[in-house]
DNA sequence: CGGGCATTTGATCTAATTCAAAGCGAGTGG
DNA sequence: CCACTCGCTTTGAATTAGATCAAATGCCCG
């Protein structure tokens, strides 16, 4: 469709990403229009802020490249991870209600996002429908995925958590492409227990369960799935004899 | 600015919760382009479903009185309370994604809710940009709320979270203009658990002490807020000596 | 090669669950 | 109008999953 591919291609049109980010299935037509929305791309090394909870709010990212968590702050401290973000997948949501955010977005490894400044998105998706009910679709998505989360986090035990975890996170990486079977974690396994809403030590236990089971292998971060259907069970809690 | 109010109005330019509402904010003529908003309104019995999990979606509902919760089921069968709305409040956001919605609506007592169907949302919203910012900022804010839940769930232990929740019911009918000290909860203990992730006797439990502590006073379902800073405290964890 | 973080594993400890029973209140039918 | 039920709530005692405390190990990176 472009007439010349640049490698460092500054617009959603020529983005080999179009497809799993805010254009998915946009027309030639409409992919023209939506080419003003972005401003720019970024880069944040790993460690590095993407944002931080209180700064104003202007635009949302999309993840080109890279991994980040995104960490919600009690009034008297206590942190929690609130999220993981992949490649194609959007950042910044929270600030759009107060024009603040809410959360730091923080790289897990060195990262790359495209800008979207979102007075531009709305300007866009007045013209663009297609656009627009992608907005909404994204913004739903993240409505459902966190009623998962609480459901996880109210209803399931420490082993049925983590195996719920491990099957989403291989799941989402099927569905950009990647190894169905192996992955590497970007994340601490403190990381891990404070979005599960457990200690690391007993994220660590679970792991080695895990492992005794011949459910899956560990090597540091390197996680091989041997038995998915074991950790679907246990993810549906089917693993007791009740 | 309407000619003739009617008692019961079918629009919004004549309802007088227009400003907690979807419309908030909007110039008398951009009232007017809303107006063709509203499909109908619609009466729901204590105990009975808005709509459930699977169906599919077309309308997001505002809530015009009475209160409801929303559960969401696991496959396993599994449920739990992931929400609880009131006067105001918008219903049916989780279902924009997948076109079907992913939970139950059941009214807590007899209640009523203006039909929005989202087809005509999302047209009006690209002609009156107020209407569009609303949208978003609804889906944000029920993003944020959403973290809020995590963090409990993460973070709390069991009278943190129910003094979080108390404190957070208070504050929502302030803000609707009720009273500011005390409250009919309409749902039960295990309701109040299952949104909190802890067993209903917990809950309870967690009720006494608060009373045995000179906190609140609780007579069935009806709560009268005593200190509202020990409240804070509480939902804060520097009640301990740490 | 050494230092520092991340992880694993073990041994207690505890908050919350589970099991059990009794109390209370609102609504219904006699 | 009262008695009776049924669902909700409270309270107690025992149990347990996960937290906490502690120590050893491993690994990456300068």
């Amino acid at each position: 469709m472009a007439s010349l591919p640049t490698i460092h291609a500054q617009s959603c049109s020529s983005c080999n990403l179009r497809e799993l980010c805010l254009p998915v299935g946009l027309t030639p037509e409409d992919l023209d229009k939506v080419d003003q929305l972005l401003s720019g791309r970024r880069r944040i090394k790993r460690g590095d802020t993407l944002f931080r909870a209180g700064e104003s709010f202007a635009n949302l990212y999309a993840v080109r490249f890279g991994f980040f968590k995104t960490t919600t702050a009690a009034p008297d401290g206590r942190e929690q991870v609130t999220g993981f973000q992949m490649v194609g997948e959007i950042l910044g949501l929270d600030g759009i209600v107060h024009n603040h955010h809410t959360c730091d977005a923080i790289a897990l490894e060195d990262a790359e996002v495209c800008v979207l400044p979102f007075d531009r998105i709305e300007e866009i998706s007045r013209e663009v429908s297609q656009l627009q009910t992608n907005v909404h679709r994204i913004m739903s998505r993240e409505i459902v995925r966190d009623q998962g989360v609480m459901m996880m986090l109210g209803n399931m035990r420490a082993e049925e958590r983590l195996a719920a975890f491990i099957l989403n996170l291989i799941q989402r990486l099927r569905d950009r492409g990647f190894s169905s079977k192996e992955m590497q974690l970007r994340m601490t396994r403190e990381e891990i227990g404070s979005y599960l809403g457990m200690k690391l030590e007993t994220v660590s236990r679970a792991f080695s369960r895990f492992v005794a089971d011949g459910i899956i292998t560990v090597k540091q971060r390197h996680i091989s799935i041997l038995n998915e259907d074991a950790l679907r069970r246990l993810a549906m809690s089917q693993n007791e004899s009740v």
